[in-house]
RNA sequence: GGGCGAGUGGCGGAAUGGCAGACGCGCACGGUUCAGGUCCGUGUAUCCGUAAGGAUGUGGGGGUUCAACUCCCCCCUCGCCCACCA
């Protein structure tokens, strides 16, 4: 302070060498900061109104790298301005601590995972402390803990209990390098998303949530947050769990009890389908290939099929292939034999893994039929179907032919009879079918929550007691890590023979861990209450806190963590332990940081390292220049951007409030315009800062930093405006820059924190301007601009607007034939 | 193949249907300087013009409107997601 006061009297000049010391700026204030305790969120009574800020936790992976700094900036802008709003704000922070990299670097290079993992928070939590990001940091807390993995488990055992977490056989997918079982939603284009391996089918018994019993309500419940969530997110969820409506049809099968039921959204095609298909890899198809003469010829095809991969497979332009199985199904509108046929085409998982195929109304069905020369029958007639002939289906809309007593209706009225047909004769009903596959949670894997359960060969599945809970990790060295396709827990003979909780018999522990997504999808429940002894949550705490009113994090997370969290939050609410049933009131998602036009990565060398540039520019402009790089939801190409020209403004900001000080107010020189400039950008960085339109908002502080340096060098130092404006400037600076907005509080002679300032309010008589900027248009171009009160009357503009130079220049005598006049701004004479 | 989103100066990007290019980077020129990655000022879409001023201009083509970056239709390009889902 006494380096401003004196700096202020010396002069500007002086102030103009000084140096900005970004990181002395950093040395000096953490600790003021953490003593101040200025982010703990507010106990039981605390009056204020509640806003529950979530950024999504991260892994802790080290040290934070430029995706975080970016999350972290966006999410911290809203953080702060709602507690300079008065709130009671809820901005807690966390780690994701379960999974792969701390079991991978056990087996590279012998570490404990707990160790390994628990020092890598250590120097997250340290990274996240110095980009003072305003968590409160006694709320705390990481999945691998024991005190949170219980409660993991407990939830998982309520879900046993409902029936939504049970355990089966199926082919499931397989990554062959992490030696673990992925989820669907982990399979990226056939791929393992953590690893990029190819991943393969396996026939495994494992543990699944029975998400899809809540697929309609996932997709219901997106009207209570349509006005939060970005269109693209909710379309990627909607098209994720892929609903559609149609109807079941039961076909019987020629020498088969039970007849064979397929779904279909096109029932009104079914006089069109001339031949069945099963999924090669299905039951059925064995079942009706068994005992056949085209048995063999099945079953050299359903190998052929198993080698290839899956990503070979799915690619929709390879020739379609099949074998006939020599079996008849009877078509139930026209009593037809059709010829059932086995085909990769068709998905064992989907629907009832068989389809009636329609040639003529789906181009697969097409594709197939004229490999296999098999018929063709057009029912649907939209005036094109000519296009049949050369390859090409016909999908759409049109008047039922060939179709018996349905022909002439449209599509839709079809669809409706022929279902509510079928209905009476038994032989179908509507049905509603679902992209969205069960939650596959078992993994092979060691550090995870294990899954709480016991096997006993006379009782079967058997909860662990609640109050055993947690059913804790085994010390790592009592365990094989090594990948081998069985479970790393199983080979802790110690921990897996247990004795039955029912019948005391001999047993042995589910040796498989939960995914980590287990984890994640109820953190945010923990951190209401992170130290609750009696239950996951106080309920009365979530009840406060929850719903989040802005969660922000990655766009990758789309349909993995926010269908799962949304999940969770749900079954909960059957549970009747939380009120709400949609999590995440308004969800931002931030683009990624790139460098020189793509994704950074190791291989291509293009790595921004975050401590670098840390270093390079400090803090402060590092978080400037991701907010003001563009729109927070836009990459941002750090080649691009300009670190430097965030750390020069925050220099100019920090030089003039030295030259400002805490000199006394000298009323004589004052300055008006000053002070309009100054409402006016409180007015207005307000509504972008809540619409998140952080770009913009920064650029106002600059134009308002250039009204204030404009002034000072006017001659304005002292006036009561520039002080006014200098303290506006540096509280709304606090909520981008933390570091030089507190610098700046202090050198302007106020004791810390800036960061418990009230947010500037703006004075609407002192922002509305004088006189208004009229333009004035010749054929919507402009041609002069006028001067005017805001209250102008609209006869008087037009008047002032047809009589000034530039229209008269642009008139030049032609004859005038409307004026349109939005008073004050705008006048438009069309000639 | 389907769905969603986006195309604006040399660059990142601004613009409730009403001044296109705010703000910044870069660049140019000038000033200051005890030599610095951190200062001040001026200019900077394109074309014609010394200037005043004029013409053109928001991926391309049409349309609605007094007025279109903005709304509607067609096309092109790019990005993302899903991808044989019956």
């Amino acid at each position: 302070m006494t380096d401003a006061v004196e700096a202020a009297a010396t002069g500007a000049d002086a102030v103009r060498d000084d140096h900005y010391d970004v990181h002395a700026a950093e040395a000096k204030w953490l600790d003021v900061w953490a003593e101040l305790g200025l982010y703990r969120a507010g106990d039981d009574d605390d009056p204020r109104p509640r806003k529950y800020i979530l950024d999504m936790f991260s892994y802790p992976s080290g040290d934070l790298h430029m995706g975080h700094a970016e999350a972290f900036s966006i999410g911290d802008v809203g953080a702060r301005y709602w507690m300079m709003r008065g709130y009671n704000v809820l901005h807690p922070v966390g780690f994701d601590s379960f999974g792969l990299p701390a079991e991978n670097a056990a087996i590279k290079r012998g570490l404990d995972p707990v160790a390994w993992t628990y020092a890598n928070i250590a120097t997250q939590a340290e990274g996240y402390r110095k980009f003072a990001v305003s968590f409160d940091w006694s709320r705390r807390l990481a999945t691998s803990d024991p005190d949170y993995y219980r409660w993991t488990q407990w939830l998982f055992l309520r879900f046993f209990e409902r029936g939504l977490a049970y355990r089966k056989a199926s082919p499931v997918n397989w990554c062959p390098n992490d030696q673990t079982v992925l989820a669907n939603e982990q399979v990226i284009s056939g791929r393992c998303e953590r690893c990029d391996a190819v991943v393969t089918k396996r026939n495994l018994t494992q543990w699944y949530f029975r998400i899809t019993e809540y697929a309609d309500r996932l997709l219901d419940d997106m009207a209570q947050i349509e006005d939060g969530w970005s269109d693209q997110v909710l379309t990627m969820q909607r098209n994720w769990i892929g609903r559609s409506v149609g109807a079941e049809v039961d076909f019987v099968v020629e020498g088969r009890a039970e007849p064979v039921t397929v779904f279909t959204t096109r029932p009104d095609t079914l006089f069109g389908a001339t031949f069945f298909v099963v999924a090669v890899d299905s039951d059925l198809a064995a079942e009706l290939a068994a005992g056949n003469e085209s048995e063999a010829a099945y079953l050299v095809y359903r190998e052929q099929v198993a080698a290839i991969s899956d990503v070979e497979r799915q690619a929709t332009d390879r020739p379609k292939t099949g074998v006939f199985l020599g079996r008849y199904a009877i078509n139930p509108v026209n009593g037809e034999r059709m010829p059932i046929w086995a085909a990769d085409y068709v998905l064992a998982d989907y629907g009832t893994g068989a389809i009636m195929a329609v040639p003529a109304h789906d181009q697969r069905d097409l594709d197939f039929a004229r490999a296999f020369d098999l018929p063709v029958r057009v029912v649907v007639d939209n005036g094109e179907t000519e296009t049949i002939t050369s390859g090409t289906a016909v999908p759409g809309d049109g008047r039922l032919v060939n179709s018996g007593q349905y022909d002439g209706l449209s599509k839709d009225d079809a669809i409706e009879r022929i279902t509510a047909d079928l209905a009476k004769q038994g032989k179908g009903k509507k049905a509603v079918n679902f992209r969205l596959r069960d939650w596959l949670l078992s993994r092979q894997r060691y550090w995870g929550a294990p899954i709480p359960i016991v096997h006993c060969a006379t009782c079967g599945e058997v909860a662990v007691p609640d109050d055993e809970l947690p059913v804790r990790l085994p010390e790592s060295s009592t365990v094989d890590l090594a990948p081998k396709g069985v479970a790393p827990l199983a080979t802790a003979t110690d921990w897996v023979n247990v004795a039955c909780p029912t019948c005391g018999g001999a047993a042995t522990r589910d040796s498989d861990t939960m995914d980590t997504f287990v984890d994640s999808s109820w953190y945010f429940l923990r951190y209401c209450s992170p130290t609750y002894p009696d239950g996951p949550f106080d309920p009365a705490e979530v009840r406060r806190w929850m719903p989040v009113a802005e969660y922000t994090g990655g766009r990758e997370h789309a349909i993995l963590h926010l269908l799962y969290a949304r999940f969770f939050t749900k079954v909960l609410f059957d549970l009747g332990l939380v009120d709400c049933e949609e999590p995440f009131t308004r969800l931002y998602n931030q683009g990624m940081v790139i460098m020189a036009g793509s994704k950074m990565s190791k291989s291509r060398g293009n790595l921004v390292n975050l401590g670098d540039e840390l270093v390079a520019h400090g803090v402060d402009a590092v978080r400037v220049t991701m907010l003001f790089a563009g729109p927070p939801e836009e990459d941002i190409d750090w080649a691009d951007v300009s670190p430097t020209g965030a750390l020069k403004w925050l220099s100019r900001v920090w030089r003039l409030a030295g030259e400002i000080g805490p000199a006394p107010e000298i009323d004589e020189v004052e300055d008006p315009p000053l002070r309009r400039v100054t409402h006016g950008t409180i007015a207005e960085v307000t509504r972008l800062v809540e619409g998140h339109r952080f770009n913009v908002a920064i650029a106002r502080l600059m134009e308002l930093t250039n009204a204030i340096r404009k002034s000072v060098d006017a001659g304005h130092l002292g006036a009561p405006s520039v002080n006014e404006a200098m303290a506006a400037l540096t509280t709304m600076l606090a909520v981008f820059a933390p570091y030089t907005a507190e610098e700046c509080w202090e050198r302007l002679g106020h004791a810390p924190s800036v960061h418990q300032q009230s947010w500037p309010v703006h004075d609407p008589a002192l922002s509305t301007a004088q006189t208004v900027t009229c333009v004035v248009q010749v054929n919507g171009k402009v041609r002069d601009r006028l001067e005017v009160p805001p209250d102008v009357d609209e006869a008087a503009l037009r008047e002032l607007a047809l009589s000034c130079d530039g229209a008269e220049r642009a008139i030049a005598g032609a004859a005038v034939r409307t004026v349109v006049v939005r008073a004050p701004k705008l006048v438009n004479i069309v000639v």
